[in-house]
DNA sequence: TAATCATATAACCATACAGTGATATGTCAA
DNA sequence: TTGACATATCACTGTATGGTTATATGATTA
């Protein structure tokens, strides 16, 4: 594997790696939410999770889409959550 | 899911989002080595090797026997690789 | 157009932590 | 016991980044 592919993965891994992004990944769970429903949804600050969101999203973890003066947020491929599974599994132990 | 098991999921994906852990975790995949062995694998200093051997097996994610003056360092659990290859493979996408 | 709502961004602060050099601890051989 | 080797730890620095407040951008409605 070369650098460049482990400076990947570690960043893909280093965005899980974040209390509240898994929390608003756990958000996602179920269907896209607009970032105001995430707010609520996590108890979070309005910008804090516009940040995270965007990055989770630059990232390919998250599907973006406007739809009026809405953003939806989605998760892109349910493997993230298996990961967050497995590892939760793996901690029981 | 409390905060508490997603700070500890969390936890575990940050120590794999760092690109030298990574390297380290590859340096072992095929068998367990001293300190010394993975240090000339990565090309890395000593005292940073083992401070990051020390944080992954602390977490579970290595092994570690010490035989003699040479302490050995291996993968605990396969499920770590294969999450790197899941990554890897949705990062192809 | 003005007012309101939803989202994004900018500037800033504080903290976590990777990396380093020096040194301590522990183990073996001569 | 002394010296050489293997590993761990300490103190420190620099940097990356999470969270905050304030503000900008854009869309909707009256």
């Amino acid at each position: 594997m070369t650098h460049g592919e482990l400076e990947q993965i570690a960043q893909h891994f280093r965005l899980l790696g974040e209390p509240m992004r898994l929390r608003i990944l756990q958000a996602l769970c179920q269907k896209p939410r607009s970032v105001n429903e995430v707010v609520t949804a996590v108890g979070a600050t309005q910008a804090n999770v516009s940040k995270h969101l965007s990055l989770l999203a630059a990232a390919g973890i998250l599907t973006r889409e406007k739809n009026g003066q809405c953003v939806y947020y989605g998760l892109k491929d349910p493997l993230t959550l298996k990961m967050c599974e497995l590892v939760r599994s793996q901690l029981a132990d």
